[in-house]
DNA sequence: TTATTATTGCAACTCAGTTGCAATAAAATC
DNA sequence: GATTTTATTGCAACTGAGTTGCAATAATAA
């Protein structure tokens, strides 16, 4: 369905993604939001912007579920199918910048894939 | 930790594996073993046979645990990184036999990688 | 300003997975 | 084979992310 309306709810968390170019965990996000939002609203945006094309969601290796801003997919079409690099020393999510080519298989129909990797980022490598 | 003890509960998951090549969820072991064992002992097995290098485990795109006879690994060195496959129409989860590389990237220390495609596997495919 | 209805908060729930502990059963020792 | 040791199991109660139904609230349309 997508965002109707436009609330306070849907300010704060945007704002929250405006503020970060990594992704954002959805409980980091409602512990962030707690004295703000009730958790059921934080989901229920969370959804919404990702209908709309805004956020784009996965799960990291601990089933964790991440959101981040979306660059190149609008609405339901997610044309950006990039890696996520999860950090395993500070933790963060980045959305890596290119593809990497699942070549094809026979007799198989490919729709789409996700790829995670973990490593040391940027930052934390020396 | 890993195994040290030939116990029922050990043969019996060891079974349903002998007879199947894809992937099993730990749900539907815990519901296949229902009459048998408690799922407190399936979650705990299981861990050790991952231990042992005689499963490895993976998540699929819901978040849910999965479970698969390891070929290339053994004990805690995971030698087979390979990518699974999960079919949208059946459901089955396999263990694909070939590697995706992926390439170095500046400045980050990659240690490892999971890979899930979606799509439709050789039987649900025409 | 009022009416409509999308959005929110709350409480209660679901469901996979975990924990502590007493009972049980492999396997080591006698 | 009988006894001791201790890994393994079952149970009940818990945890924590996420969901649901519903009444109250607040955008927006009229």
């Amino acid at each position: 369905m997508g965002t109707v309306r436009k609330t306070k709810s849907l300010e704060l968390l945007l704002n929250e993604f405006k503020n970060e170019s990594t992704a954002i965990s959805t409980i980091e996000l409602i512990r962030r939001l707690d004295s703000k939002l009730n958790k059921t609203t934080v989901y229920r945006v969370l959804e919404n912007l990702e209908d709309d094309g805004i956020l784009h969601t996965f799960l990291d290796g601990n089933g964790v579920k991440w959101y981040a801003m979306c660059k190149g997919c609008h609405h339901s079409k997610h044309e950006d199918e990039h890696p996520h690099f999860h950090c395993v020393d500070c933790g963060k999510i980045e959305c890596l910048s290119f593809n990497i080519k699942i070549p094809n298989i026979e007799n198989r129909e490919i729709i789409h894939s996700q790829i995670l990797i973990q490593g040391r980022c940027e930052t934390c490598f020396e």
